[in-house]
DNA sequence: TCCAGCGCCCAAAGCGCTTTCAATTATGTA
DNA sequence: TACATAATTGAAAGCGCTTTGGGCGCTGGA
């Protein structure tokens, strides 16, 4: 059943028909529930490559998934998506995911936009000095960063938090609490997340006239292994760090097991505050000494940037460009004093 | 730049050039070179959604995304979502994502295939009996089915691990090293896989005329919470269990826990057997007592049904119907002999 | 010498929808 | 009564691609 055959079959033409399905105000209201009543009867659905062709709007939004064998998923992009996905179902918008080689990030993000597939762009994974930004102001698809980049004019829409602050925070809770010897277990050294969280250590840190060690830093994936093996690393340098800032919860469950396995107490001889981006799986309150965090749903920004794509596709009022939130500084028990120096 | 401006510049008309860009053999090799040159000069690139009209192909495959304000985002739907996008990306595919109410995903199904959106559609957290199949059996769109759905005859193309036997399995090896108080902590109670779980172990303790008693079955979904509070209510039972059958290493995670907290010790007061997805960020052999399990990945199924999806579309060559892929037992520390009657 | 057959290429007809431009009728206004 | 105006509806022109049904010039066997 297509437009034709409908309209065929209502006696009207295939304009009115379109007209009262999409809402226009000069189809008599009569005529309007009529066709609506045949919709109801026939069963018709328009065809959306033929919308498609005929508007250039798609009804959906795009995203890149880094993927590749042997390349590891991220627990933390299916839990945006899933706020994408709450958005993106009020409105009845879908996805578009284009998998791609994490090395082919930008060609793919290019293919995506001028493939027609897709209205709006969301993008992730920010690095510092971002290519895909250029790109992205070159392409005239509307777009929401996710993040920031680093060292780049901020110009371009994003939603993002803010992690200097957050570090900057947490650190200096550790400072209050006595604690002079620092190490930060970071995500990848090129996002930007972990560069400007990173800042905001050293930051707090030199209002104290403190540094944080190269050897006490570690970039690397935001998995439990790596959590592990980078707090073993910390733990045995000969005037090992008493106070551990770390960007997410799950580098923390890794670096828990190690400071257990060492024989340490968390929150006695070690405190640990991580960066908590509300995962459910992963609640800072369950684990066993529960966590100091700092926290920002990253779900709820997934519902938020779908809310301002798909309010940009359906020209649905004017959204701020830029977002950056707040995060908050949630005190358990994995903070405690410095211990005495032996 | 269309196809129309583009074979006016090379003074042909559409026919050929598009005939030589689709590789059809009725072109002078000279003339499809030309053709070849003049895309890469200007960049041109087909309107996906106007060779969507024409050819009723989209290049993608569909899949209903469980989402809800306050529903679990679930770590397997990640994995396995990158395995479809490994599988996918090899083929310039992308995937079309609906998002949809847990409740409404019948419908949402329905409306992804009608949509024309796309090609094939990839069908996941089956249940028994399960209300989809039907559906699907009806529209006429090639569809390969994740896991099956009991109580429905098998006669629809899936991609399935054998659960019945996995849990078989491991029972027996429990059973063989002295345990007869058993309890399975398993995934909600409607879905496929627990099910036939369940049967797996039912079947192995009837072999020695031993019972899986309701209180020591949970039914709930698989976050480290729900594993927490059903050990803990095991761990309480006049008679507790020394053998614990678990669906996922995620339900192990708070399982463990609670045993730690009662100051039991795995492996010996409590053997543990786990399914393992093998997910990236939870990896059995990491667990502090490492844990048996039964494995297979979640992230490969998802590449094979990307390849057999994608193989119907582009019409390559006939696949099995049905895969039912065996499980490996592997045994870790976290299984022991039954610790002696008190 | 003829004509079937082949190699290449083209015009034009869709695919199913939206939207512009116009036409027709009904409604006021002078 | 006459004419501008609003209210409805239609015809037809795309959107950019694929594909059908020829057409034209050559070659080679009869």
């Amino acid at each position: 059943m297509n437009l034709k055959q409908l309209s065929e079959l209502l006696g009207l033409s295939q304009t009115t028909v379109s007209r009262a399905l999409n809402g226009y105000p000069e189809v008599n209201e009569a005529t309007r529930e009529r066709v609506l009543q045949a919709v109801k009867e026939t069963g018709y659905r328009p065809n959306k490559a033929a919308q498609r062709l005929a508007t250039g709007k798609a009804g959906s939004i795009g995203l890149v998934m880094p993927t590749a064998p042997g390349h590891q998923s991220d627990v933390h992009f299916g839990e945006f998506l899933a706020g994408l996905g709450e958005e993106a179902v009020r409105h009845d918008f879908h996805f578009v995911i284009m998998p791609a080689d994490p090395d082919d990030e930008v060609a793919a993000l290019r293919r995506l936009a001028i493939s027609g597939n897709v209205d709006a762009l969301f993008v992730a994974y920010m690095r510092g000095h971002d290519p895909r930004l250029p790109m992205l102001k070159s392409l005239a698809i509307p777009y929401v960063v996710h993040g920031r980049s680093f060292g780049s004019e901020p110009d371009y829409p994003f939603v993002d938090i803010d992690n200097e602050g957050a570090f900057y925070d947490a650190t200096r809770l550790l400072l209050q609490l006595g604690h002079t010897r620092f190490a930060l277990m970071n995500g990848p050294m090129h996002l930007d997340f972990a560069i400007r969280r990173k800042n905001g250590v050293i930051a707090a840190l030199a209002e104290r006239g403190l540094t944080l060690d190269e050897d006490c830093t570690s970039h690397a994936l935001m998995t439990d292994e790596q959590g592990l093996l980078a707090m073993e690393r910390f733990l045995q340098l000969p005037d090992r760090p008493t106070a551990i800032l770390c960007s997410s919860t799950v580098l923390a469950l890794g670096a828990i097991r190690a400071v257990n396995q060492a024989g340490l107490r968390l929150g006695e001889d070690i405190s640990l505050i991580a960066h908590d981006d509300v995962l459910p799986l992963l609640k800072p309150e369950s684990f066993s000494v529960p966590l100091t965090t700092t926290r920002s749903s990253l779900r709820a920004a997934g519902v938020r940037i779908a809310q301002r794509l798909i309010g940009t596709v359906k020209q649905a009022g004017p959204f701020p460009d830029q977002e950056l939130w707040k995060t908050e500084l949630i005190v358990r028990a994995s903070t405690g004093p410095a211990p005495q120096q032996p």
